[in-house]
DNA sequence: TAACCGATGATCCGTTTCGGATGATAAACG
DNA sequence: CGTTTATCATCCGAAACGGATCATCGGTTA
């Protein structure tokens, strides 16, 4: 039997389809552009979750007739009711951050300046220019796209917090 | 037939065991009050990883003898070069952020600003609290513990730009 | 000193997640 | 048309996950 509980995957799938109605190739690309910048889900998810959802009655899933089949998915009212449950009860899940980056940095003790300067650098500008891709979005999406531009002001808060933090890692390590 | 190919959890154990030999249980505790704080790792992987990496001759696995059957693994010369390159070699993964309270925030529109505010409050004063435990250990954790060292940086980094954040929504939502 | 007990340490195993491979249909182009 | 490319969907083995369980130790009490 499938699991009854709801996980982060499935919420993200309710809170897309209760936007609007979508297929999951229309949420793979929803999500691609949205929390995915900085918080993967595998595909194959986002097609196993909306059958499972639609089991317990959350959605309601429609096939579409003609041409490729593909199912349309909509929330139902118990649906709704779940997701907004979930949004109002406390959130007691720390965040989880994992980087590559910094696990290095944890372990650069054997490792000569020179190449820790060069980790911090390599950091530093890759999420610049992550941050320039954030910039970016943000002068194209529209304000009224609520929920796209609460991400894009995490990101930008994300990448700058990261920016300075192995900016100055960069610039404090070769006179130490 | 067993994985070759190393992964963050395989550099999380070559790292600390380069540092000094260690139990499966030293490790779990080790990992626990540094990188643990922000990424979590199931102990029975810290278990199971180093056999494998034993196996591929990048750790030395000894046998207590007396007493309660535990293994003491330590790097070998294999290994640490394993770890080096890995250091040396770029990053290219971007980082990921896994946080429930953001993707509450991203479906929000269907909640009243009350309950947003709520939301965004708790989310700060959560990461409040974590501040305080970061800026506690700071005091505590010698100079010379590098890694312990990085590791803290980082997170007084995270929380505070969390804080910002989350401090943010939470005053600019009431007016609009 | 025997029975207990909480803390420590290790292992197991069923579920989920992951992500790459593959398959199928549609659209675009010559 | 036939061929290619983009879109869309499914599959499946491998790995991660995390809770349950088991084993051992060092006290503490009677």
């Amino acid at each position: 039997m499938s699991r009854t509980t709801l996980t982060p995957v499935s919420y993200l799938v309710l809170g897309w389809i209760a936007h609007s109605p979508a297929t999951p190739y229309d949420l793979k690309r929803r999500v691609a552009e949205s929390v995915g910048h900085f918080w993967e889900f595998p595909h194959s998810q986002l097609y196993a979750e909306p059958a499972r959802l639609a089991g317990l009655g959350l959605l309601g899933e429609e096939q579409e007739q003609q041409g490729r089949r593909r199912r349309v998915y909509s929330i139902t009212q118990a649906g709704r009711e779940a997701l907004e449950a979930w949004l109002r009860e406390p959130t007691s899940e720390e965040p989880q951050i994992r980087d590559i980056g910094l696990l290095k940095l944890f372990f650069s003790s054997s490792l000569d300046s020179e190449s820790v300067i060069a980790l911090a650098r390599a950091q530093e500008q890759s999420h610049r220019d992550k941050l320039s891709t954030y910039e970016e979005l943000d002068r194209r999406v529209p304000k009224e796209a609520v929920s796209a531009h609460a991400t894009l002001q995490a990101g930008l808060a994300f990448e700058r917090a990261f920016i300075d933090f192995w900016g100055e890692i960069a610039s404090r390590r070769p006179s130490a």
